[in-house]
RNA sequence: GGGCGUGUAGAUCAGUUGGAAGAUCGCUACCUUGGCAUGGUAGAGGCCCCGAGUUCAAAUCUCGGCACGUCCA
């Protein structure tokens, strides 16, 4: 069975008939008597162009924007729909996407899945949202764009529960009295498009909405899932009805303001001002006087309605597209050449691209993000980059600083950012230096490249261009441009290669995707009740009573030591590693037996207690937890908090916890900033920790519902990672810091005692971490430092204080005696060499030296040095020394009749074997070493024997 | 999380098959000049990132660590 028709009161009522398009074969509804497609096709172009479909909103930019999201969201107020504050662009709250991409997307996974409840129910929400995935073709077709606002009602109904808000009826009725009332959109302009939605394992039946041959929004039904015995099939999947209804719609604010504006672009309706400051500063409004005969209105405004019907996706072949256009542009009687096109063309896109980059810069930077080499950060970055790069050439003299600057005043008024406008700045120009840094060494590094390239060659070598872009940032396009400016003119940039490239990275990424896996402990887990957890109600407790409910062998491979089994317990106050902390350490004992616990783990809610042994069923248990250890481990998830905390208050907004994890010997803390961390910084925080113990008297433990956490608390609660039930416990720590957390901790953070900042690493750009260690490990820390100190300052004899003084006049009088050393060695040389003549005779006008010295290799190599430095006496000279187990060394003088005469590789290579040794070198010098130093009269012998015949 | 790349003089970088640590700029002194720019000559400046291993021999090869860069998910 496949979905049936979409067919409601609403489309009759309003004259509405069903269709199906010629084109696309989908069906449609509409009440223009004349219309054969469902209104997006490739024969349908933009008719809003210059001619506003959208009646009564004159403004443009972020006042129109403005108005009409108020619009939108007062229209379904007023129908009982809850507005709903918009979430962060970063999808904290989320393990799965690092981007809100979607209105739905702050509801999934768990209110989507009916674990957690809806904030609002039926609500209403306007959600700035971030895609990536077609960043190339903004600025290019006219509509795309990487950050857009999606007008949202949600509803979320539970029928086997009673719980009927409304469905497709109400849903579409609301959807066409909005349009026709609140826009003014003439009925006429629109059809609704009956085309099922399916992803991520859902489905559901959905309605597209199109005016004037632009989308203005979906409306999806989802409440289909996905089942292998389902009665439903959807492109070739079998779906069944699932409890949860969800209505999703998706409004483009940005697709209203253009239907509204009717202007060439989407970018001219939301950033005007920014497109005009940018055709300012680059020239491009004397681009056209060039061109007297070319009429760039007419030209533009018959591009603009192509774009619709063109279906520009990325990854379309550039030049291909410029003569697909050039074409279909001739056919409406404008005339234009490929360069003319071009030269308007490829500065636009750039015109129109970086506002629209800017907007989603700004967002992500103003909710914390920084700048990073991997994940989100990654992003941030690559769209910097993108919109240095479209500055460059479009040959503009601003900074990135200014251009955000630019873009907050103009279009970020009102919106709550968490970083300061200071931070925004402050990170852009280390991003902007950063990008200098890798132009600088990407130009030295192609220039290098380059000596081997023939000066007149068409292409680089494939591998060439791969590695400078995936090891070196620098992108193909970019690699051709810098080596034609300097001299390799006749380069060009192979058709296709850049989606070779892309196609390259996929396929790393899918090799990447499938090594994941999740580690079971035990092979078959029963089915129990959730094990009792003791731990959160009074944390102080070390010992306890249960029954043993399930005594289970390890798997051979995650066995740990001489853990053998895991316990299930009715309820125990053993803390299951999670949230960074370790898992606790103990006994459980039964009058007969007792066992170790080695470990503690959690699996689908129950805690596993690894043990060096089996328990009966049914047993009764003492359990008692290694304190000391437990102590050790509050200690430092506490102080873990705490100085997370500090440093957000000294680094600034951006701060936000990236990991964590504590052991009894130390804790480590992963947090987001910008640069590295100075031992500076580390002091003020470590300082800040340590006066928020003496201040803080208590720490509070809360249990919240999700939504009303979220309500209270925000985000920033999330840091540890994204929690699944509905249930929140929150850590406070005065206003200090606040976190969802399900670890254990102290009551009073003064137990603690104190807090060091050890050090910091890196983990990643933009990833510092922080070792940390607390209490009883604090100090014995500190008596660690101690003995290093001490221990180091008895070889020197000196007191520790002085300990860097001395280190340092050491050291350098280490190098002084080490330059002396060298003179001193090369005076004895000299010596040594002048004075041989017992070991020389004269062959045929080539000197011989055969001698044995004294002295290691490098002696040797300057002793020969000498001996065949003066061109007027060739020399072959041959030198010995016991050093090491033998060494011999052979040298001719260099472009001499020696060195035509003799070989030293060979003279080398017949000796040596008399002190077991090896060797090589260069013609004319050659080296090697033995292990039978007294085979070196031999060896000399030998040679004496080989240079005299 | 995965792939790739880079650590050599104060700076920017060469360093071939493992076999004698280099260039350019900067620095110091001297020469040229009335002085400066410039030109010439000489010199100083190196734990070749750190630690193991292989080898007669390691800046070079292998492994580990630290630091930096980059692409992708």
């Amino acid at each position: 069975m496949s979905l049936p028709p979409i067919d409601l009161a609403v489309f009759h009522d309003h004259g509405f008939t069903r269709r199906q398009c010629r084109i696309t074969n989908l069906w449609f509804w509409t009440c223009d008597k004349d219309r054969t497609t469902c209104g997006d096709t490739h024969e349908d172009e933009y008719t809003f162009i210059g001619k506003p479909l959208i009646q009564g909103f004159e403004q443009r930019g972020k006042a129109l924007k403005d108005a009409m999201r108020e619009a939108f969201l007062s229209f379904f107020e007023t129908f009982e729909h809850h507005r709903i504050q918009p979430y962060p662009v970063l999808a904290r709250w989320r393990d799965d996407i690092h981007l809100t991409i979607a209105s739905i997307a702050d509801f999934q996974p768990h209110v989507t899945s009916g674990q957690v409840a809806p904030p609002a129910n039926p609500l209403t929400i306007s959600q700035p949202c971030i895609r990536l995935t077609d960043v190339d073709a903004v600025g290019r077709s006219g509509r795309h764009l990487t950050t857009f606002e999606m007008m949202a009602h949600h509803v979320f109904n539970r029928p086997d529960e009673g719980e009927m808000y409304y469905w497709m009826e109400e849903c579409v009725a609301y959807c066409h009295q909005m349009l026709t009332e609140t826009f003014g959109v003439e009925a006429a302009e629109i059809t609704y498009v009956e085309n099922p939605w399916c992803g991520g394992g859902n489905a559901g039946p959905a309605v597209e909405v199109i005016v004037g041959g632009l989308e203005l929004a979906t409306l999806v039904f989802m409440n289909l899932e996905e089942s292998e015995d389902g009665d439903i099939e959807l492109k070739g999947d079998r779906y069944r009805e699932m409890p949860l209804q969800i209505i999703d719609t998706g409004y483009g604010l940005e697709r209203f303001c253009w239907a509204a504006a009717g202007t060439p672009t989407i970018y001219e309706a939301i950033y005007p001002e920014t497109v005009e400051w940018l055709k300012t500063l680059s020239g491009f409004s004397e681009v056209a006087s060039n061109w007297p005969d070319l009429d760039l209105d007419k030209v533009l405004g018959e591009m603009s309605r192509l774009n619709g019907i063109m279906n520009i996706e990325p990854g379309v072949d550039a030049e291909h597209l410029s003569q697909l256009f050039i074409e279909r542009l001739s056919q409406r009687d404008v005339s234009i050449t490929q360069e003319q096109f071009l030269a308007v063309t490829e500065p636009l896109a750039r015109i129109y691209a970086i506002p629209d980059h800017l907007h989603a810069l700004t967002h992500m930077i103003g909710d914390g993000l920084v700048p990073s080499n991997a994940k989100a950060g990654y992003l941030a970055r690559m769209l910097a980059r993108r919109i240095l790069r479209m500055r460059d050439d479009l040959g503009i003299d601003v900074t990135l600083a200014e251009l955000i600057s630019h873009h907050i005043d103009v279009n970020m008024e009102g919106h709550n950012m968490k970083q300061t406008r200071d931070g925004i700045i402050t990170i852009m120009s280390l991003e902007e230096e950063r990008y200098g840094e890798v132009l600088r060494k990407g130009t030295n590094l192609i220039k290098q490249s380059l000596k081997s390239i023939a000066q007149d060659a068409e292409q680089l070598p494939d591998e060439l261009l791969f590695q400078l872009n995936d090891s070196h940032g620098l992108p193909p396009d970019m690699v051709i441009n810098m080596a034609q400016a300097i001299g390799w003119s006749q380069l060009r940039l192979r058709t296709g290669f850049s989606a070779e490239l892309a196609e390259r990275h996929a396929k790393m990424a899918k090799a990447a995707a499938s090594t994941d896996q999740h580690t079971s402990y035990v092979h078959e887990l029963p089915q129990l009740p959730k094990t009792v957890p003791l731990y959160y109600n009074d944390v102080h407790q070390r010992s306890f009573d249960a029954s043993v409910l399930a005594s289970i062998p390890l798997l051979e491979d995650v066995a740990l030591e001489s853990a053998t089994h895991a316990i299930v317990l009715s309820e125990s106050c053993f803390y299951p590693e999670g949230g960074g902390q370790e898992g606790d350490y103990g006994s459980l004992t039964t009058d007969g037996t007792s066992r170790q616990v080695l470990d503690t783990k959690k699996e689908n809610g129950l805690i596993l207690h690894l043990c060096d042994g089996p328990f009966e069923v049914g047993d009764l248990v003492h359990g008692s937890i290694d304190w000391s250890r437990r102590k050790q481990l509050m200690d430092h998830h506490t102080a873990v908090h705490i100085v997370g905390g500090a440093a957000r208050r000294i680094l600034g907004p951006h701060i936000y916890q990236a990991g964590s994890n504590k052991s009894s010997e130390l804790a480590r803390l992963d947090v987001t900033h910008y640069r590295r961390l100075t031992r500076e910084d580390l002091d003020a925080i470590e300082v800040l920790s340590n006066e928020v113990l003496g201040q803080v008297s208590r720490i509070e433990k809360i249990v919240l519902p999700r939504h009303e956490a979220d309500k209270k608390y925000g985000f920033d609660l999330y840091q540890g990672g994204a929690p699944k039930g509905n249930e929140i416990r929150v850590l406070r720590i005065s206003d200090h810091d606040v976190q969802a957390c399900g670890g254990t901790h102290h009551d009073e953070p003064g137990k603690i005692g104190s807090i060091r900042v050890v050090r910091s690493t890196a983990v990643q750009d933009g990833v510092e971490r922080l070792h940390i260690v607390a209490g009883d490990s604090a100090l014995s820390f500190a008596r660690e430092q101690g003995e290093i100190l001490r221990e180091a300052s008895k070889t020197f004899a000196v007191a520790s204080e002085d300990l860097p003084k001395t280190a340092e006049r050491f050291f350098t009088e280490w190098k002084e005696q080490r330059k002396r050393i060298e003179q001193l060695e090369a005076e004895i040389v000299r010596l040594r060499t002048t004075g041989g003549g017992d070991d020389s005779m004269n062959v045929d006008g080539v000197r011989m030296v055969v001698m044995e010295v004294q002295g290691n290799l490098k002696q040797l190599t300057s002793m020969l040095q000498e001996l065949t430095r003066d061109p007027e006496t060739p020399t072959v000279a041959v030198l010995g020394s016991r050093e090491g187990g033998g060494k011999l060394m052979v040298a001719c003088t260099e472009s001499s009749i020696a060195s035509k005469r003799y070989n030293a590789v060979d003279l080398l290579k017949s000796i040596i074997p008399h002190i077991k040794g090896g060797g090589g070198g260069r013609p004319t010098m050659a080296q090697g070493g033995g292990s039978d130093a007294d085979g070196l009269d031999a060896a000399l012998e030998e040679a004496r024997r080989l240079v005299q015949s």
